[in-house]
DNA sequence: CCTCGTCGATACAACGTTGTAAAGAGCTGT
DNA sequence: ACAGCTCTTTACAACGTTGTATCGACGAGG
């Protein structure tokens, strides 16, 4: 059905070798059978099997984006980008979704292996430090998020720290002093981080903490914010400000909020973190971090490439810290002029 | 670095054949090779590679999902729900993206040959139908979404029209009369059944169509549908409820209603398209068309895996019609108790 | 004892591609 | 005229896998 170098050269009545010579923008090819290859490529319509190419080359073609569910917005997002700088480098993107449990995450590594991809970009959310070192072996890995977890592994991820302590900052800034925070787990590596910039911003500026104030979210979805929430405001003193890990948290507290006959931010104000576009146009809109998303997807993608480029000497694993910035929103500050 | 066949043969001292008929299951093996071969394999961490089996094989083990952007919720959620079903039939899953122009969509389809793909699942946002006829060579294709065009390929939808007119009769039989609609646009299939089904609910109820009611919009993104219904409200007459062809738009036509300090559904009702979890969480939450969005997820991967089996006897065209309903939330009936 | 059938293992070729080596053609400079 | 270039083309092998054909061993039946 489909064409082959080997139909295509018995058309223009030439070697296998020079139509994919003429196919890979060989040189020295003259231009009379150059002439005819390309007419014959033209009618056949012939199409490189990549499959082939890459197995005669030594690469899979494939790198795997590992993440817990594509179903979530900053994900979604986030592998959009990825295919987008990953198509750039020829590379075709295979998306496994883990559901967020360690279980899984550790069964996908231990699948992927180097005859299936030639790297992985792994959005981890329970991984242990062990995990990495039997698994995926071989195989350029780089992480996304960073993790207390120590392992030598390319990591990309902003400052959470900085970047929580910018939020919560900005709280305090608009006059906010009970300020609670949704998103603890003791799994995640990353609420870890964001709970410590939390304190930080709370101790620099000289407020009290209090545990009742964190609250715990197994999962980041819109229900565990909105859970989450139910707890805060049944406090005999509830929060005037809820700081949340991340933006569907922060949409589900929103929610809750509105339910129980609250204003944001007049009776309670809301940060979330990620900056899905699902914020930007929640009623009231969305304060939130924003990580530079196409930044995440291009170094990491570009990583990969350098790891398996192999003109490159080995470097060492790679810490690299994307930007990010504050977007202040209704959340926060309510409607300019309203 | 990965142990191939070989490798594993060496080490059991058997011929490369053996190993693989033991690793396919092949029943007629000596128990003690058999035994020597499983500990080689074991010892080795050996994994087929996939690429040279398919290779082999005549087939790629993969399937395309073509979609505009899978950071629009409804594609990120289907995606997941595909993926998990193309992983039941040891499919991975290609993820395209083209923006929902045509251009792209053409070139996409003609990029992807069987060498690339076992099948396609297209979204199609402005295909005409000339360009199936020339694309992607003899791929089985599963188009979703019910079009205009008529083209002998397998369709799968939810039944349109009907669905318009469902979402639309309801904002009449909660007293609205002067309905909008958002979301025309002359070169997408599915608008044409939507709009019709809103004349048709329309009519049905006696009421008159006005034609500056109808607002069109390109991409069917938050911001055309927060522009859109700007146009609306501008009216003389402004509407006092609006359909609008999906989710997204009418979460930014609730946007711009807030905005202007209209109350919904006080003041004008909302019904969306596609029931993303978006919609669910937002305030208020919104009443939408919910399609069965694992149904179409699995049927379309069953549908290719027919075509591909060739067990099957060539079977004509499919049209499936999948299920939906209609969600009443917030934003047609408000909150109940407030 | 010979034949036949079953079981078990192997060599070989092929899937479509490209790197390597080598060979042939045409030229230059001595 | 001949060595030594450059340009152009090709045969061959290899990437890792599996289908086909084949071959040998063994036991049963005549």
């Amino acid at each position: 059905m489909a064409a082959t170098l080997k139909d295509v050269a018995t058309l223009a009545g030439v070697s296998v070798k020079t139509v994919s010579n003429v196919v890979n923008g060989y040189e020295f090819v003259k231009p009379e059978n150059r002439r005819r290859v390309e007419e014959a490529l033209a009618s056949t319509g012939y199409r490189p099997h990549v499959g082939a190419r890459n197995l005669r080359r030594g690469r899979t073609g494939f790198i795997a984006l590992v993440v817990p569910e594509l179903s979530i917005p900053y994900f979604g997002e986030l592998a959009g980008l990825v295919i987008t700088a990953a198509r750039a480098q020829d590379w075709n993107v295979l998306i496994e979704q883990t559901q967020g449990t360690r279980a899984q995450e550790r069964s996908t590594l231990a699948s992927l292996g180097p005859h299936m991809i030639d790297g992985a970009i792994v959005g981890p959310e329970a991984l242990e430090a062990e995990d990495f070192a039997e698994l995926a072996g071989g195989v350029p890995l780089v992480m996304l998020g960073e993790h207390a977890i120590d392992v030598p592994i390319d990591h990309i991820a902003i400052d959470n720290v900085l970047a929580a302590k910018t939020a919560v900052r900005h709280l305090i800034e608009t006059g906010r002093r009970r300020i609670a925070a949704i998103g603890q787990n003791p799994h995640r590596g990353t609420a870890a981080l964001r709970l410590a910039g939390y304190r930080a911003a709370l101790t620099e500026a000289g407020l009290p903490m209090r545990d009742e104030l964190v609250a715990t979210a197994m999962t980041y979805h819109r229900s565990d914010g909105a859970q989450a929430m139910e707890t805060l405001l049944a406090l005999p003193e509830p929060p005037d400000a809820v700081f949340c890990f991340n933006d569907l948290l922060a949409i589900g507290a929103l929610r809750t909020a509105t339910e129980r006959g609250l204003r944001v931010p007049e009776d309670v104000a809301l940060v979330g973190f990620d900056n899905t576009d699902e914020g930007a146009y929640s009623v009231p809109s969305l304060t939130t971090i924003a990580p530079d998303k196409g930044a995440i997807a291009r170094t990491a993608v570009e990583l990969i490439r350098r790891r398996t480029g192999g003109d490159d000497d080995p470097f060492p694993p790679q810490d690299v810290q994307t930007p990010f910035m504050l977007k202040v929103r209704e959340s926060t500050i309510g409607r300019p002029g309203v």
